[in-house]
DNA sequence: CGACGGGACGC
DNA sequence: CGACGGGACGC
């Protein structure tokens, strides 16, 4: 049952793009074909296709090769030759899948050429084109990245110019990329409107969890920017942030009034934070909202902002607002301050502390971390094998994958670091012993943003680990 | 007290 | 121009 022969048989698309569509001068039979494709690999099945009754060349000829990369050089050397004394030249391509048929889709030759692979997360594009690039020439190397935080998906398009290029990276590159042929981008199909934008479905979960897929992305046309009059919004942050902290933040605006927060759920283990923020004026009030909203704070949440209307004021702000409006520089000042701020927010916790530092200097860090943590330091080089790996646990949830690396990379040499699915353990590989040494020093016992962490050596992978605990208790002492 | 991931592209 | 046959029971 582990034959895979026996359910694929060796017309089927396996390995990928390894089968050969040939449409031929009906004259030619298998022996002319197999003398001009034998030298390419190793041929597992010529099928020259005939009429059911008549038993007539239909012209057309499938041509199966064990190995993809055998394929793709036949095709290219072979596609418009003209074989054994015939008049036309023959034409060769990869066939489609006996369920897709003979239709073809646009792209036909994006798909040879074209791979999927998965990637550490700390991989960007230029690493993953210089591995890359050895097998071939590249069109462009792509990892793919959140739209607002930048962070990786952990995936990427490798685009070669040739289809036995894309083949020998198919088969070469390190088993860890987990290549396939990647399916052509959806063509110009009919425009559709997937997102569902209506403003009372706000899922404070969906928003809490989900990175990068926020109601934020939202194109708000200019004229909502003023038009509603609100001066009240209605914060939902996580559990962690305080009230200093939230009204230092939305005091970057010019003209707050007040900031009041409470917290939701258990009183020990709140389950998020609501806070209503009021400005002096409609302007300000809808210039926070837009810069607030979906901003991260602490790294890896995103504030949820949305207008209040319940508490409409009439026009008795404009004088108000008029009085304590700040002059040209120092709006122009503050505005640049939040937006260097936002777009802080893609950027390494680090950094974003660098810049929060400017409204909450103090004890930051230590909301961050309960303890000093060494200074950022560069990943793992791309070609490192991983020397050793740790085994995290959090408590009592998963934190956030920009926060994890943030903390990991401190030690050095950090190739990748994730949570198992659904779940809140996970693993940090470092090419360095010591650095994931170091990490389990440094970092076991920990308190980041509320959430204790152990972090301990991994067990091997794969085979049932004797437990430990058994022979040290056997042990005398 | 938790143990081995994940898969689709801003036009 | 141009898209899918034939083989066959062993452990």
């Amino acid at each position: 049952m582990t034959d895979r022969r026996s359910s694929m048989g060796s017309s089927s698309d396996d390995p990928p793009n390894s089968r050969l569509f040939i449409i031929a001068p009906k004259t030619l039979n298998e022996d002319d074909f197999r003398k001009a494709f034998e030298e390419f690999g190793n041929i597992e099945e010529i099928w020259v296709v005939k009429d059911r009754q008549t038993g007539d060349n239909k012209g057309v000829t499938y041509i199966k090769y064990s190995k993809t990369s055998e394929a793709a050089k036949a095709l290219e050397t072979m596609n418009g030759k003209v074989l054994g004394g015939a008049i036309r030249s023959i034409k060769v391509m990869i066939a489609a899948s006996r369920e897709q048929g003979s239709k073809r889709d646009s792209n036909e030759e994006e798909k040879m050429q074209r791979l999927f692979v998965m990637v550490p997360r700390s991989m960007m594009d230029s690493e993953l084109y210089d591995y890359f690039k050895q097998f071939g020439d590249i069109d462009y190397a792509s990892v793919i990245k959140d739209k607002t935080t930048r962070e990786s998906k952990g995936f990427a398009y490798v685009k070669y110019l040739k289809f036995s290029q894309a083949a020998a990276a198919f088969e070469q590159c390190d088993r860890k990329y987990k290549p396939v042929f990647a399916e052509p981008r959806k063509s110009n199909m009919s425009r559709n409107e997937d997102r569902n934008y209506s403003s009372s479905s706000f899922d404070f979960n969906r928003d809490f969890n989900k990175s990068g897929h926020t109601l934020q992305s939202l194109p708000v046309p200019p004229e909502h920017y003023n038009n509603d009059g609100y001066t009240k919004l209605m914060i939902i942050a996580s559990p962690q942030v305080n009230q200093d902290q939230l009204w230092k933040l939305f005091d970057i605006v010019p003209g707050m009034d007040y900031c009041q927060l409470r917290y939701e759920g258990d009183r020990m283990r709140p389950s998020r934070a609501i806070a209503e923020v009021v400005y002096n004026s409609p302007q300000w009030a809808s210039y926070a909202k837009e810069k607030f909203h979906g901003f991260e704070y602490p790294p890896g949440y995103r504030l949820i902002v949305r207008p209040e209307y319940d508490n409409l004021r009439s026009t008795s702000y404009s004088s108000k607002s008029l009085e304590k409006k700040p002059d040209i520089l120092q709006i122009a000042e503050t505005i640049a301050q939040a937006s260097s701020l936002i777009q802080a927010a893609g950027l390494s916790p680090d950094l974003l502390q660098a810049k929060l530092g400017l409204i909450a200097p103090s004890k930051d860090s230590e909301v961050y971390c309960s303890i000093k943590l060494p200074d950022v330091q560069p990943l793992a080089g791309i070609d490192d094998e991983t020397a050793a790996r740790c085994f995290i646990v959090c408590t009592p949830t998963a934190l956030p994958n920009s926060v994890l690396k943030d903390i990991f990379c401190r030690f050095g040499n950090l190739i990748d670091v994730y949570m198992l699915n659904n779940r809140n353990c996970g693993y940090a590989k470092f090419s360095s012993r010591k650095s994931a040494e170091d990490a389990i020093h440094t970092l076991h016992g920990a308190d980041i943003l509320g959430t204790r962490i152990k972090v301990l050596e991994a067990e091997e992978r794969g085979d049932n680990n004797r437990k430990r605990q058994r022979i040290d208790a056997e042990s005398p002492f």
